[in-house]
This record gives C-alpha cells, sequence and structure tokens, in this order.
DNA sequence: CTGAAAGCGCTTACAG
DNA sequence: CTGAAAGCGCTTACAG
C-alpha cells in the first residue's frame, strides 16, 4: 500500500499541515494544542491530539526557533572536552543550560586560535543565545559584531583578548602565591617553576605569583629555575633533571598545572631512594592525588564551579542584565598531602 | 545619527535582504556570493561583498537548515560529560563529526531514562542529523519513529534495548574472562566479583565473563563472592570488606569498574601491612594507575576508539549506507602493573 | 549573468 | 473558540 501522504515516506515528516488535514481543523489550532494554548475545545484537543499520535509527529524545533528569535541553545568552545580539568567545567555549563531550557553545542579548540574562531563564529551563525568560551586566540575582536548583535559572551578558565567582555576565572597568581609561600615556610630557599607556554594567561598569572612571593620573601629567582613552554612530558623530564642536578639544585618546585605535576611525579618516583626527596605542590588538583605515596600537595582549582558560574552569569546576560563586563574570581585552596612537607634537609 | 536600517538595531541582524538593498542587486545573487556560487560578475560580487562587509552581514544557518533538509549537526546522549571515561569517547564523537562538518549537541542523562529519552527527543525535535547515544534506559522503542524518520542513530558502550539498532560495544564479556583467568593463572579460588547494578548491560556481561571463566577452571562460585549495586564507595568499601573477612576470605578481587577499582584501592591501601595482600584487577583503566604502589592491573577499555567508531558508522550510516543494524566490539586488553599478579600465598 | 516567486515548518498578529 | 494570511531568513526551481 503506498503511504497515504508525503509525510510516511521514509526520511520525510509529517508537519502541522498534515496533523491540521487529517484531524480537518486549522494549523493554528494544531499549534495551539502543540504548545500547550488555551482556547481549544476539548473535543477538537483530542481529535489534534488523535492526529498527531497517528502520524507521528514531532514539532520541528528548527522551524520554531527561526521565527521565534531565541535559538535555546548556547554554545561552548574550550581547549580539549577529554581534559580532566575542562569535563567537569563542561558538564557544569551543561547542567546550567538544562536548567535554563536550553541544549548545549561543544566544540574542543585544541588550543588552535584557529578553530576557537571557526568553532565560534559556527556557532554565531546557528545564532546560539550565548556563548561560554575557554579562549586559545589571543584576539577576540572577530566576535564584536556578534556581541554587538546580542550573542551573550562569556569568557571562563582565562579572558577575552583586546574586548572587553565577561570573565569568570581563578585566582590564579593569588594561588601561585600561596603555594610557593608554602614551599618557603617548610624551609625552602631554591625552588624551581615548570609552567605552560608564556602568554597562556593563566601560564602567566601562576608565574607572577611565583614570582612576587618569592619576592615577599626577599629571594632572589636564578634564571634557571623558571622554565615556560610545551607540557610535554619530555620537556618537563629534561627542564625536571636540569634543576635537580647541578652544584646548586633546586629543592622545591612550584609545577604551573596538571600535566607538569603527573610528570613531576613520575620522574621524582623514578629517582633512587638515595637522593634526597624534591618538595612539590602543583597547581591544579587531580583524581588519586591522595592515594600516590606520598600524596600530592596541590592549589585545587573548582572547574564545575568555573562553569556553573560563567554559564549562570550567561543567563542572566540573557534575562537583561545589561551592566558592563564583569570578571569574577574564584580562589584556589591549597590542599596539604605530603609531597609539598618535605624539608630541604629530609 | 540613527541607524540607517533595521539591522543596525542592537538585537537584531541584518539579513541577506539587507545585503541586496545595499548593494543594489537581487536576493539571489547575495545568496550566490555568500555560497561561493559561479556565475556572478566580479564587479556584482564585490559590491555585494562591500555590502556584507560594511553590514557586518553573517548568514543565518538556521534559517539555511530549515529550507535544506539536513541540519549538519548530530546530538550525543552520554551518562556524564565529565566522568573520566565518557569524556574521550565524547572528544572521539566531536572530532569525527567536525571532520564530517557537523556541530554537536551534548547532553548527559546522568544515568537517568527519563533524561535520556527527554534529552535524546530535544534533539530530534531540533532535527539533528543522528545521534550516539550511551543509553540509560531500557526501553528505546520511543526512538523507532524518529529513527523511521530518518535520524540515523547508533548506540555506544551498551546495547539499545527492544529495538534493534546500530551498537559498537567493547566485549565485556571476554574481557572479564581474561582478568579472572589472570587471577586463577596466580593462583586464586576464591576470587569475588563487586559490579555496577544488575540490569546495566555492561555490569551484566561482566558478571557473566566472570563467572565463565570460574567455570571453565572448575571453580564454583560462592553467593556471597558477588555483590552487584550501586558504586557508591560505602557500598563497595562494605562488600570487600565483607568478602575479605570470615573464615573463609577471597584472595583476590575483579572490580567491574572504574569507581569500583579505585574505591577498593583505597581500601586496600588502608589495610594494615600485616594482612595478606589482597589481588586486585580492575575493569576500564584510569589515569595514575601505573603510578601507584603497587601498579592496578587493568582490562583496558578504549573509549576515544569506542567514540570514534560509533561515530564514523553513523556517518556512513547519513551517507546512505543501508544494511541492517549492526554490532561491532572491540576488544578489551590486559595491562599488567603488580595489583593483579600477588599469588594467595604472598 | 541575474532576479522574482514559492516554499522550508513553524509563530505572530489579526479577524471572525 | 477557530483559522487565513503574513513572515522568520534562507534556498530551490525557474524564467529572462
Amino acid at each position: 500500500m503506498p503511504p497515504a501522504t508525503t509525510a510516511a515516506r521514509y526520511g520525510s515528516r509529517p508537519t502541522m499541515k498534515d496533523v491540521a488535514a487529517r484531524a480537518g481543523v486549522g494549523l493554528k489550532t494544531v499549534s495551539r494544542v502543540v504548545n500547550g494554548e488555551t482556547g481549544v475545545t476539548a473535543e477538537t484537543e483530542s481529535r489534534v491530539r488523535a492526529a498527531i499520535e497517528a502520524l507521528g509527529f514531532r514539532r520541528n524545533d528548527s522551524a520554531r526557533i527561526l521565527r521565534k528569535g531565541r535559538t535555546a541553545s548556547i554554545g561552548l568552545v574550550l581547549e580539549d572536552l577529554a581534559d580532566p580539568f575542562y569535563s567537569p567545567l563542561s558538564r557544569a555549563v551543561e547542567e546550567v543550560a538544562r536548567a535554563n531550557g536550553s541544549l548545549l553545542f561543544a566544540g574542543s579548540s585544541a588550543e588552535v586560535p584557529e578553530r576557537e574562531q571557526e568553532l565560534a563564529l559556527a556557532l554565531c551563525a546557528r545564532r546560539v543565545d550565548g556563548l561560554v568560551i575557554v579562549p586559545a586566540s589571543d584576539d577576540h575582536r572577530y566576535l564584536e559584531p556578534e556581541i554587538a548583535a546580542g550573542i551573550a559572551t562569556v569568557f571562563v578558565d582565562r579572558p577575552a583578548s583586546r574586548i572587553d567582555a565577561d570573565a569568570v576565572l581563578t585566582d590564579n597568581a593569588g594561588g601561585a602565591r600561596e603555594a610557593v609561600a608554602h614551599l618557603i615556610a617548610h624551609g625552602h630557599r631554591r625552588i624551581g617553576f615548570i609552567g605552560d607556554r608564556p602568554h597562556i594567561h593563566t601560564a602567566d598569572e601562576r608565574l607572577r605569583g611565583y614570582r612576587e612571593a618569592m619576592a615577599a620573601h626577599g629571594l632572589a629567582v636564578r634564571g634557571d629555575w623558571v622554565s615556560m613552554g610545551a607540557t610535554a612530558p619530555e620537556r618537563v623530564r629534561a627542564e625536571l633533571d636540569r634543576m635537580a642536578s647541578g652544584p646548586d639544585p633546586v629543592t622545591a618546585l612550584f609545577a604551573g598545572n596538571n600535566r607538569v605535576t603527573v610528570t613531576a611525579v613520575r620522574v621524582l618516583a623514578e629517582r633512587e631512594r638515595s637522593v634526597r626527596p624534591l618538595a612539590l605542590v602543583g597547581f591544579d588538583d587531580f583524581e588519586l592525588a591522595d592515594l600516590l605515596r606520598p600524596g600530592v600537595t596541590v592549589i585545587a582549582q573548582d572547574p564545575a564551579r568555573l562553569g556553573r558560574t560563567a554559564a549562570e552569569l550567561l543567563f542572566r546576560r540573557l534575562d537583561g542584565a545589561a551592566e558592563s563586563p564583569r570578571r569574577l574570581e574564584l580562589p584556589g585552596r591549597l590542599i596539604v598531602r605530603g609531597s609539598g612537607e618535605f624539608s630541604p634537609h629530609d
């Protein structure tokens, strides 16, 4: 038997028009029923519902969106969906979106500026209501027309560059100061810092905090105690080996992020027991840090809270909050577990 | 100076019509330029481009989508975006989507069947081209009309229930057999199994593999050696304490997933050194498993490969591959690190 | 090479 | 309580 209406063809779908025809009512009446509006007789409504059921109709929200303005979707652009730091952030953004009736587009920039821009603009072309961005680019002027056109945008983890925009950050410099002060309090004077590539905002801020804490305690920083660059294990390993050897080795390391910390833990675990243990404090907490021996002392960020805060600010903007851009800073938190409490003489 | 066109108002945007008016050409000509079609004089084209530039026009892809059919977007529904097992899977799906010119909607079901359904249907209403689903529900008949209407759907990690659909899975039973055989080969006869809640497909399959391996070696399984349920730490801790004590304690544990394994590691680490060490093999690998002492022996899945395989199958379907639903199984891989190689006499 | 008309599937504004 | 018309911003099919 051939299909009764176009709607029954594979790959095509019934529309409100089809439902209206089958129920013998006008298009607008179907729309009323589908949207739960008042002013439809119970009898009419049940005829419409029967037609919807029989045809397997489901409203096309893409069409609805075109007519309505808001798309009830937001976009998230970050470095890497799979990164254990960013995945709780994503989840938090998603939860807030859900609570506000929005769907979430998610995409990874892989820390490539062009990919960030491509993704963000593709999302703008879809007319997402708003954007949460962990920036990879160092120039966000490309977003100015989009923001002016009404796409609310909140940056998270790192601020926007060359435009004035909302941002939710961790107090990176403050956390770094606390980490380094902790090592100093345990007697260290020669403290190394291995961080991510310079010009990444968080890396620069943590370096600043390191320098400030050293200066505040009257300690000079030797050039070869600081290393900024890719967080690839080979580089971190080589730099740590270098800093920890020679006539005047560092006695403690402040690791600038998660990946550096993990490599440092590996390197330290491999060193012979005879060698004096190096103290270690890392920026960013990570799963199982407490199960390692020694446990790893860290400055913990709260990525879920970063995401939640950013998304909530986004939806406040969408609800009309029109003050000038804000920068929110969340504190880091020192978690003492053992690796940061060796004295230089242990 | 008041804005020259409606397009300049805050929150509203120029359309092709505005561009056409400004450039003094027809709508279709603008469309041709925007879409890089041929058959436009260089002179006309540059007039159009100038108008686009001046107005800050960006094509509204939502409108385009409505007219074209394909939305160039796919949806991903999984248990938890932030879970370290699923986040590489998400990233892999995203990469394949990107390679195929699609954007990705992502959402977490939180293992709640109603949330899975709500999310999946919301995505269908947006008319995503396809769906990758890690199911939480045990009845997917609600998706039948959507699939029939042309929304390609691939299940991953767990199969669909009550409908016939594509699925990409790990060979859970096979992996579990290998894990348990490994413990048996190291001399264990009394082996416990703590798994996730029954009726979760992967949990049931791993239990099956455990039983099969025991049976294959002529070993009976005592009822109190098996515990299926929520993977909350308190429960796992209590069950492990129970199994490892009493007159006839287990000498080895096969942990049914990541979360169970981590809790087991904690519990074992807390036991006094005097107690005989329990051997442990976990299902699922996890970061730093090699840095723990002892390193944790696991059956590793490849979540990124699961995601990639599922997404690639999805796009093959979208390109017209219309064979009947397939079930692909990827192998697990035993990684020996120390925790699974204690004999019962150590 | 160029453009006017119709239509994608809805909602809005209005009339009966 | 109900529905016909217009329109959201594009693309398609067609004509000049």
